[in-house]
DNA sequence: TATGAATGAGCTTTCATTCAT
DNA sequence: AATGAATGAAAGCTCATTCAT
């Protein structure tokens, strides 16, 4: 059934890191190579209208091609949405990575770890909208595939506040588990009440955030 | 058009405070109004499939009536969706009401309405889940509707974590209405990752939900 | 399946002739009683929207009742159409025989019988429009029966259209069928143009489809 | 939305003036292209059952396709019905302004016409029952454009009176406007009881209609 | 005399997907 | 690499009618 590109291996093209498909920087046409159109607008699409609601037919005439040519890339409609989602788990995961492994005090890093995934989730808050609302919709053993590289993201955010509570720089109470479920709730939640044309800044919220985290974490 | 009970006023018998639609309580038939079964069936499937992804005749058929039997109660599918909104709306907005008004110290009122929203959300970890995932699939008025009385519950939390910062018990750097959004996401997401059979019970999340917040609060 | 006025018998009280039933004099709610009522909504909404686009739920919602007692008065909607016809079947063949049996010259009966049945059908024009629309909306028998009675109605005319040429006064070539058959055409379609608010009065029509009628006829 | 051949353009091929559609001609199945051929089986079952009362499952079914290629080739139901009136609007159309250019006395332009509209009637005798009985069920704006279309016919044919009144052929006496409505009636009622089985030829009954039209307009 | 809950069949339309070209 | 006609299943909703009260 699925033709070319599905999980796992990205279509026709890598995306950058850093590549925002947030609002605002829809190309909305007929610029760039073909997969990358048909994921940006259906991008847009499922953050406007929800998965359901959008319509093949509403993607192809979006990025100005066929429904052949979607299904000469894509296997399906799931394995778009698949895509949208291995594109920015891999992305955080791997700006987490990074921030989890420098040389700097727990505090710091936690603090940093949590500023930069709020900054992030805006910067691309059509897949952060997509993301909380559409898990569901996938095909069981892609959900799986997901929640498990979200659980190894979760894990390494844990391994964090465990290590603070371990130094003493953070209070022994909370339950770590708690504290990720806690924080990512808020996270996630950003799509819900975040815009761009607001009166904050993606930095602004970040700096709030983490602080609260922080605060909420740290010895008095 | 719209034929009968719809939003605002309770379909054929008043939904109890207390009354939990969650996970467990899947009533699997023909016991009880016919309303009600529809309403309680229709919770149990949005929880679990989705909105979209349920059809009227899935609702119909758990509920043991006909479609024709739907139709006379309620207006549309979407109307079912709202109503199931327009309960879980009263009901935590009696219960903040309540908790806003006592007088106790505002440390106090807000350490309890956190707590208490987290253990109401998990009773009825149905409505919650259908909530943060399907409000955009309703009707564009409806949806109105239902954010504004969403608004007015925050502003009556926003309005404690204002008090808080005033009499000095708070710290004053957090700006009350992202505290807010910061907690409500955490609230929301529940419904994601919270199990009954798993090893917490609703009261221990509530404890550390609402320890959590309060630290991120408190002067150190 | 009848319950009780259907066909032939009028229900639950006579049409007196004469009672307009055409635009602007339908009362629109809770006077007189419940079958008029409900025979008055049903020919306004009728000719409105169409037979098959009136429901029988805006029937009785204009007529201030509930389907049960629109059930209890006629058999099916079927019935309230077929009372419909069956008022202005039995309202234009009265006037017609009068016409017909008057001392006077052919010629003068038959412009009196064209402009008389002119003038009441602008006067109920709601009828005429239901009537050459829906007639194929009525059950076979139904339309059977009505069809049978227009037949009776058409060769009365007719017999005054024969009368003319064998006394002379009218041109023996146009075929007395078709005559009619042109002229109810025309009679017919006034409700497809007429508008009781336009330039020209009932009597107006009357007296030029009349002329026109004579002149087709009469010995240049 | 819509999607693809609709009002104004033929769907998939031309119409050629004078392929009857008429009550004989129901080819019921599989030959020549689908359009077409939904085309022609809808304008037989709209003739034959009125359209409200034929289903899109009836016509795909005489058209040997499924619903999904109906409307591949048409938005929706409403706009089958708007092809068939263009279809029949633009023939006659075409055909009038022919016979009303011509250099010939008033007299015969006019007789010309009007037994021209009444063989090409009974030629596409479906089209003509449909046109009557159907036009309410056009969407409001659809009923506009045909409206429009007919007002542009009826308005060539009216200024053939007026120009007969203004060279003192006829009398002076009818209003042009009022012959038209006249006339007209009688052709659109054409398919409420003529037969192609039956005495008479479409050209006999256009000589007769013809006839008498002349005589309702000429000076005695 | 009248209610109104409930039925069950039917409606138009949408949609992801396939496949010959 | 890409088209677009066609499928087939399902969706949400409407409606005339019935019947216990």
């Amino acid at each position: 059934m699925a033709r070319r590109a599905t999980s796992g291996g990205s279509a026709g093209g890598g995306t950058e890191p850093g590549a925002a498909t947030g609002s605002g920087a829809s190309g909305s046409g007929t610029t760039g190579a073909v997969p990358e159109r048909l994921l940006a607008e259906a991008t847009r699409l499922f953050a406007e209208h929800g998965y359901d609601r959008t319509s093949v037919q509403e993607i192809v005439e979006a990025a100005g091609v066929t429904k052949g040519a979607l299904y000469h890339y894509f296997g399906s409609k799931d394995d778009l949405l698949h895509e949208i989602y291995g594109r920015v788990l891999r992305l955080q995961t791997e700006r987490l990575d990074a921030i989890a492994t420098r040389p700097t005090p727990v505090t710091e890093r936690i603090a940093e770890a949590a500023a930069d995934v709020v900054v992030t989730s805006i910067q691309n808050l059509d897949d952060t909208k997509i993301f909380f609302r559409s898990m569901h919709q996938l095909s069981p053993e892609k959900q799986k595939a997901v929640r498990a590289e979200r659980r190894r993201y979760h894990e390494t955010f844990r391994a964090l506040v465990e290590e603070g509570q371990r130094d003493g720089r953070f209070r022994p109470e909370p339950r770590p588990d708690l504290v990720v479920d806690f924080f990512f709730g808020s996270v996630h939640h950003l799509g819900t009440w975040y815009h761009a044309d607001g009166p904050l800044t993606a930095e602004q919220v970040a700096a709030e955030f983490s602080d609260l985290l922080l605060h909420s974490l740290l010895r008095p």
